[in-house]
DNA sequence: CTGCATCCTGCTAGATACTG
DNA sequence: CAGTATCTAGCAGGATGCAG
């Protein structure tokens, strides 16, 4: 993630428009947030508070904003329930856990490789410095 | 990716710790030109000149700025040929191809669902307009 | 409890000009 | 050809205060 990733929209230009797959793969998923997001509704449907004290970190701002990405991406479902104080809901959606497989496998590959890429950054910082 | 993805440097308490896996399961990949150098290194080594052709609305500074990177985390070999004009050659190390498959996964599901995706956007729009 | 509105700051990425 | 250096606008994201 390196640093951080905006969330802002896409330009105009491409928000609605067909493939360009490549350019895209992984604009759905590639914030920091939304990750670790995934992550927590993997094991099922968690209120906003329960998110915000797993996830450590994260600001509220950037919390709401996340969760509405991914509710308006169609991966997560947002439930409110009026009572008094109110309650909501989010829980994974049907599309979203398609993702869940992709991810998955994204994250083993950071368990197997990560420490080489550690490593190799060091190296380069050395040969660099 | 949503816009853009920073490229500068994790925070430095966390550069060379350890895992803290789920934070950075895309760390490494997360950058909109990362997706696309990656893919254009796939089908072998190629030229800068090459890639900043083939790389649609990419800067000279953030082909740059993405191949350093990769190179930095072991992913990207970069190969220089003392010519006149300088040549100047990238390809993907044996690290880096172990990213392919991964990355090919991801890039599947984007072709299987990514029209789920934009749907979904447009009924939120429409719902919240 | 679960947010939204606002202000503020630093950083990113584009544009432009220059070089071995 | 393959970069580096500099300037700048714009936005991302943190902090704070308020609300249903």
């Amino acid at each position: 993630m390196r640093g951080g990733t905006k969330l802002n929209e896409e330009s105009e230009q491409w928000e609605y428009e067909s493939p360009c797959h490549y350019r895209r793969a992984l604009e759905v998923v590639s914030s920091k947030w939304t990750v670790l997001v995934f992550y927590e509704l993997e094991s099922g449907t968690k209120r906003y508070g329960d998110l915000k004290r797993s996830i450590e970190g994260v600001t509220q701002k950037m919390l709401t904003q996340t969760l509405r990405q991914l509710e308006r991406d169609g991966l997560v479902d947002r439930r409110v329930y009026p009572s008094v104080p109110p309650t909501v809901e989010y829980s994974l959606t049907p599309l979203g856990e398609t993702l869940i497989e992709p991810m998955r496998i994204l994250h083993k590959w950071t368990d197997a490789h990560y420490d080489s890429v550690l490593q190799a950054r060091r190296e380069y910082d050395r040969d660099h410095s």
